[in-house]
DNA sequence: GAAATCATGTAACGTTCGTTACAGAAGGGG
DNA sequence: CCCCTTCTGTAACGAACGTTACATGATTTC
């Protein structure tokens, strides 16, 4: 077809970044729904996008209008071209709503660098793993008789919390070592050597967290880290540890790659034994469903 | 939702096929023309479908109807389900197995295959993200006289408690939503147009915390949402709509590409303020070392 | 070859859509 | 704090939509 034709055609999506910075508050949250879910949302009825941004029609096309369409169907007559286009050659599968130029625009650059950045830590460190160790890791928490105990520190535990409510959907006696550190001591007096200790501790290691820890190993519970590359004192005591690139070059550290990782491994726990969490999931919704209809 | 969501429903072409040997010499022109360029055929309206094909409007719908569904927009419907399904995992489904160090063994192709999936998600996510959109909720953030309040679902949460800990330490008047939402509403009191709420509500939007959401923008704050790219009720109320991929192909949604966004929208404030944060910092530090030596 | 049956198009219906004009609300600057 | 500008939603319009009843045309059957 007209393969040579290619500034004379922009995409709704090139449209929409180059009339960015003359839309509105409104249409901005318009360009970001349709970019988010591109171009389904696009295809939909002007009232039904509308609403689901929580804007008015009116303002549907005027932003159409505003990012160069004659009409709101004119603009939906390109994004389906756009997807057939897409649908009919799925080698060029690259023809996403390829990357924004961010150029430009400083919060451009901040989000392609995070992006980048991020990307390459969860490269380095996935990549780096080693499968029987996952695999290890895996069998233990799944396979686990006791208890599994999440902590993390400041920062990380926050990935604490996500794992805690992930375990527990997956299996029972799931428990969170939260609050203040002072309290820790009455949660140490339940672990024993059945027991799993999942713990998150990066940089600036936490003296509290470590000292958990170490309780913990002490009592002969099976311990689990993540930690960053350059291992956390806790790794003298763990059986399993998941290094974790934390840099980005920014002012703080990142908890990214540390999530995938830890996704990774709720992963194959959920893998480990499938039946038993769908049995465990199938009434946990039958539990939050009251019998009142 | 709904419950009537028994064995997998089967796709349009499947129905088709079903019934192919029932359909007139019309609607199997029909058939053809919707198979041969599935599913786009099918999206368009009554009236260009049929005469592309030839055959009148009646007979468009008479084959909808046969093929087992109650009218036109419900075929066009499922058909906009299958695509958005087959949009959404172009990568889990064609990620072919690349040599890696990880080959042979099934965690690691489970270790590639989390991996690539999130650094897809982090891309489209992050490259769709306008840049001025970001600018906008570092400033209202950054320049908040009010509380900045932090709210999350049953998963999201880790990510409001990840939110907390970091703009805890860069500004004041920083409270997070927690514990039983029956509580929430002693939150809400304080709630008010100097304030900024940031609330994360992915797909299995929680009623409760859209209800808070929607009880803070009656009260005049400002909302900043988190969500999925089929956006939450609460970007209705948002001001501000930050679209994240969430699908890996796997049981659970990742938050992994949500917190590389999140990450990116803290760096941002802290750069908006820098010499405030330095200085809070360092008074932090100051705290936690009382003057003992 | 005529009658019965089925397939298909025509025409009209009510609905929903996209669109527009206008008035009110929100935001920014003096 | 008020005015001015800009933005946004409400309400009404015409057009296009999906849908239906009915008549015409094609096909089959005896």
């Amino acid at each position: 077809m007209d393969v040579t034709q290619q500034a004379a055609k922009p995409t709704v999506a090139e449209q929409i970044t180059q009339k960015a910075d003359t839309l509105t508050t409104s249409e901005r949250k318009l360009a970001q729904a349709l970019l988010g879910n591109y171009p389904m949302a696009g295809l939909e009825t002007v009232a039904t996008f509308a609403e689901r941004c929580g804007v008015s029609a009116p303002t549907v096309l005027r932003f159409a209008s505003k990012i160069g369409f004659d009409s709101y169907p004119d603009m939906q007559a390109r994004l389906r071209g756009e997807l057939e286009a897409r649908l009919q050659s799925p080698l060029t599968r690259s023809s996403l709503p390829r990357a924004r130029n961010h150029s430009g625009h400083p919060m451009g650059e901040l989000l392609h660098d995070m992006a980048e950045a991020t990307i390459a830590n969860i490269r380095t460190s996935l990549g780096n793993i080693n499968p029987a160790e996952l695999q290890n890791a895996i069998e233990l928490i799944g396979d686990c008789k006791g208890s599994v105990y999440l902590l993390g520190g400041r920062f990380t535990s926050a990935l604490a919390v996500y794992a805690y409510e992930h375990l527990r959907t997956m299996r029972s006696h799931v428990r969170r070592v939260s609050g203040q550190s002072a309290k820790w001591a009455e949660d140490l007096l339940d672990v024993g050597k059945r027991d799993v200790l999942l713990v998150f501790d990066v940089r600036r290691y936490q003296s509290d967290v470590i000292a958990f820890a170490e309780a913990a190993y002490k009592q002969d519970a099976k311990i689990i880290l993540f930690t960053d590359q350059w291992l956390s004192p806790i790794a003298q005591f763990a059986r399993h540890v998941f290094p974790v690139r934390i840099e980005t070059g920014t002012t703080w550290d990142s908890s990214a790659a540390s999530m995938v990782m830890l996704e990774t491994l709720l992963e194959g726990v959920g893998q480990h034994n499938p039946e038993q969490v769908r049995a465990r999931i199938k009434h946990l919704e039958m539990l939050r469903r009251p019998p009142q209809s």
